[in-house]
RNA sequence: GCUCCCUUCGUCUAGUGGUCUAGGACACCGGCCUCUCACGUCGGUAACAGGGGUUCAAAACCCCUAGGGAGCGCCA
């Protein structure tokens, strides 16, 4: 494809083409998806959608040695569970190295690259000489006027402006100017004949029609020289927008030793897509005083202009109170199906105990997460192994025996359907009015007794999904150990 | 070292020269609700990095200082 070709006019449909939004999420394949990579794919595909443009997902993988199908998968698999879907790829840059050769090849036939045989020695020296002058070590152009034989091993760097600046209207930063100066002629071909990162992604960000390009702020130096590369090529630049970087809660650069950092391990760890988006969309952008947004709402809501400049330090239990509002207002019966996933992980069958349904309506306003849940859950579907050595102290007491014992004889009178909350409601109110106590009295015990604990929803809806049996045997359980610690000379 | 960038409560942020004795949210503390724990609700603590300008007026504009970050690869 040659690159200077004079064309038509374009048909109104190829303008139309032009004119639409295309943003790309443009990922190395060498790690998973962590959270820093998913905002910026967020803000790109928000600003896609609201324009009614295209999300394109294009794999950086020129680098062999690093990247990996498993990374790959990783990241889609990331991308998949979010629910940043995207119109165009996945492309991948090894596909693509003929393109970026053919490109190479002109620039190099219009002399705007060079071949360079420097050997590393000497670029290391150069560099050290560089840096003991207190200067920006820079390739110095030894090799821009030599002609070098191109059978011979050599690398293709290309020609950088001399003189003049480059202006950068960042849609976040606003206008950053480079001083070419500043630039040095930078490698884009490698010995091994692959092509360097610069270089295919301004072949890939143009031939693929990118409009904006959304990306960590760690490549905003590298911006000028791609401008360059891309007006060598005879391409107007598209628009830029470099997003700040996220922190760890001490305010230090994100690293595993954070935890988290990959999204699915948030997946694992029992946070909702929804919630994750919604956290992330809110570090480093806002809209007045609103802190919960649909995906819908984010994408009417969402202007890339608005994008703070500052890094922003991630906060899990901000990131926790999403996460339980959205436990909260989601619909039962897809948390359930979750909570059963993570039920099982506890190596629970959800078959043997209440619907996870009722579940989730009685235990959601109590987690923070679906981990949680589970764990807090637990209780409606095996026994417990031990009391809350506190809550036993507390509430299983010689006292508490009576209203114990007059529990099990109510409840075991029970019929099996009506053992539903209003009735064991009632069954309880009832006990507590024969001895003359509060319902504090008599629910805390029980609740000890059936639960292990002293936190459970409210005892009637306990009771329920305890189910009847299960509340009989720990009741007797409970009685056998307040008649062993009385033995035991406990009070 | 050089270049570029950043700086409002602990954290995320609102603020686009007067409506700011700086608003919201998370977290924290306290009250209420209540059979427990949560939820909910009401209230509280808490910030314009520092210094100079400009202006009748500055969190907002300019300069300097300090602190922090990124980049300076045949990595991306």
């Amino acid at each position: 494809m040659p690159l200077l070709e004079s064309r038509p006019c374009p048909t109104p449909q190829e303008a139309r083409a032009i004119m639409t939004v295309r943003t790309r999420f443009a990922p190395s394949p060498t790690g998973y998806l962590h959270v820093g990579g998913a905002r910026t794919a967020l803000f790109s595909y928000l600003h896609a959608r609201k324009h009614g443009g295209r999300f394109v997902l294009r794999i950086e993988d020129t680098d062999l040695e690093r990247s990996s199908a498993e990374s790959v998968n990783a990241i889609l698999e990331g991308m998949t569970w979010l629910g940043l879907d995207y119109d165009e790829g996945p492309f991948y840059q090894t596909e693509r190295f003929e393109r970026y050769n053919a490109v190479i090849e002109d620039l190099l036939a219009r002399d705007l690259a060079y071949r360079c045989d420097c050997p590393k020695v000497r670029l290391e020296a150069l560099r050290e000489e560089q840096m003991a002058e207190k200067q920006k070590p820079r390739y110095d152009g030894h090799c821009r006027d030599r002609q070098i034989d191109p059978a011979s091993p050599h690398v293709i760097r290309f020609r950088n402006p001399l003189v003049g600046q480059v202006v950068v209207d960042d849609l976040i930063r606003g206008r950053v100017v480079f001083s070419n100066t500043e630039l040095d002629d930078l490698v884009i071909r490698r010995t091994d004949g692959s092509p360097t990162y610069n270089l295919a992604v301004v072949v890939d960000d143009a031939d693929m029609g990118i409009t904006q390009v959304i990306r960590g702020d760690d490549h905003i130096n590298n911006t000028p020289r791609q401008i360059n590369i891309l007006r060598a090529m005879g391409v107007e630049p598209p628009q830029y927008a470099h997003v700040p970087m996220i922190l760890g809660d001490d305010g230090a650069r994100l690293s595993k030793r954070h935890g988290a950092v990959s999204v699915i391990s948030y997946r694992d760890a029992g946070y909702l897509p929804e919630a994750l988006l919604n956290y992330l969309v809110r570090l480093g952008w806002s809209h007045g005083d609103q802190e919960v947004f649909s995906l819908d709402e984010m994408i009417t809501l969402f202007d890339i202009a608005n994008v703070n400049k500052a890094a922003s330090s991630f906060n899990t239990e901000k990131l926790d109170w999403l996460n339980q509002e959205y436990l909260k207002s989601a619909d039962p019966a897809r948390v359930a199906n979750l909570l059963r996933t993570h039920l099982g992980a506890l190596g629970i069958d959800p078959t043997e105990g209440p619907d996870p349904e009722l579940v989730v309506v009685a235990q959601a306003a109590r987690a923070k997460t679906l981990v949680e849940l589970a764990e807090i859950s637990a209780f409606c579907y095996r026994d417990f192994a031990d009391y809350d050595p506190e809550a036993a102290k507390k509430h299983l007491r010689p006292v508490a025996r009576e209203a114990l014992v007059r529990l099990r004889a109510a409840f075991e009178m029970m019929a099996l359907e009506d053992w539903t909350p209003e009735p064991l409601h009632r069954g309880v109110e009832r006990v507590a009015e024969e001895l003359e106590e509060k319902l504090g009295k008599v629910a805390q015990p029980l609740r000890v007794a059936i639960v292990g604990r002293a936190a459970s929803p409210g005892i009637d809806v306990t009771l329920q999904l305890v189910g009847k049996e299960a509340t009989l045997r720990r009741i007797d359980r409970a009685l056998a150990f307040i008649a062993n610690r009385e033995a035991q000379g406990g009070a």
